[in-house]
DNA sequence: CGCCAAACGGGACTCCTGTTCCATTAGCGC
DNA sequence: GCGCTAATGGAACAGGAGTCCCGTTTGGCG
């Protein structure tokens, strides 16, 4: 993509450059919360920034490209993620951190946008992935010492338990259009605890590793999906 | 909608116009795994179906009209759902039953499309709740049946179980964009069967019904969310 | 302070999507 | 078979998104 240098390495960042993009974001985000994203037309950004069209489109080439460059602008601010001393508060204050996002008006309205931008452009995809790669990995270390202190069984994927905290939400939000409120968003928080004490977010060994924790957690192998109940698995 | 009631209520439904829908309706698809639903052209479909274009926006109006009739074409279609005696089996059965349509080339591309579709369609969110309202309340079945075997807590809320099942998955394809295999779907399952048999389905007692079953349980109650920062998350 | 390249802005132009009009075809009931 | 009408098909038309061209502005730099 051509437009992607120009957002990145920008030659001339001073005064103007910056001024128009700001202002053009801003654009966008209002344009997103009233009309959504299958509305935004770049006419009506670059109008309602006070900007020309042909800068619009030069520097950003699409909608998706406007969106996928607000998001970068989000994944850049970094948000504060609880660390409590307990794996229970920390789940739930991360499951109540989606929910706000998902819930509060604008960051909702582009929320929606990026991820109806993803299904159709690679650009918005991958600033999406950037965006939750960074989320995920933060919300991950208040898991990692849940894990340390003993609360959650030895070799649990961290980033695994994390993401299936906002699973639920954004399934309700993406694929069923449930509402997505504050008692859903408490019991994915609680789900995802259960089975993460349970074990079933251990690390499968890999091939000929340390498979001694194994006895001391829960013990959950995956196998073939295919038969019927080999009834081990699970059982703690 | 008033191609809505065209396609209910067709009032010359023999020969030619089930022809025509058909042939649509197939040319549909094929676009939909060469370009994908952005590259979703009306004009394309009339002509690879072999009929007027005219034909087609009247009868669908738009691309996410003829997903959402695509949509609502599977949904009619039952599949068949496991029943084999074991929770784990039957869970590890749907996850497979997911894997297999978002894997399945075709059928991949259909679910992808009307997901995009949903993002800004109405009509194509609807089809969506429908077919998965449908699918999700026949596997809730078997999960019933477990909770009548004892095999998962009294009062666990079966729909929520399948629920879990699939809501990783459609997280990792849609949101994460990672690759979805068995390894994924196993996992998935395994995960949904530990939180349910530590009871976190477990429906909250709706006023005062029978809060006796939740002793034997793990402890996992939803109460109020706690701890920490539920206010201003996500935010710089 | 003044040069120069980078960035911006406006308007004309093109192409494509979606609509409208009317002639034609083909089910369906008799 | 036969007519009636729903449904289809083709072609012309309109509107809007995106592109191009070129003149204007702006900010970095000597």
């Amino acid at each position: 993509m051509e437009q992607e240098s120009r957002l990145a390495g920008m030659q001339r960042p001073g005064g103007r450059t910056a001024r128009v993009r700001e202002a053009v974001l801003a654009a966008t985000q209002d344009e997103l919360v009233e009309r959504g994203f299958h509305g935004l037309a770049m006419d009506q950004v670059a109008a309602r920034a006070g900007v020309g069209k042909t800068t619009v489109y030069r520097r950003w080439g699409s909608p998706a490209g406007l969106v996928a460059d607000l998001m970068t602008e989000l994944a850049e601010q970094s948000s504060p993620h609880a660390d409590t001393g307990s794996a229970e508060a920390d789940l739930r204050a991360n499951a109540a951190s989606v929910l706000g996002a998902v819930t509060d008006r604008r960051l909702g309205a582009t929320f929606q946008a990026v991820i109806a931008a993803a299904t159709c452009e690679e650009e918005a995809a991958a600033a999406l992935r950037a965006f939750y790669g960074r989320r995920v990995a933060e919300w991950a270390r208040s898991v990692e010492r849940a894990v340390e202190r003993g609360e959650l069984p030895e070799g649990t994927d961290a980033a695994e338990v994390v993401r299936a905290v906002s699973a639920p939400l954004y399934y309700r939000l993406l694929v069923t259009k449930e509402p997505v409120d504050e008692d859903v968003a408490a019991r994915s928080a609680l789900q995802a605890l259960a089975a993460a004490r349970a074990g079933a977010f251990v690390r499968p060994a890999p091939a000929v590793a340390s498979s001694a924790e194994r006895g001391r957690s829960t013990s959950v192998r995956v196998q073939n999906v295919t038969t019927a109940d080999q009834g081990s698995e699970m059982r703690g």
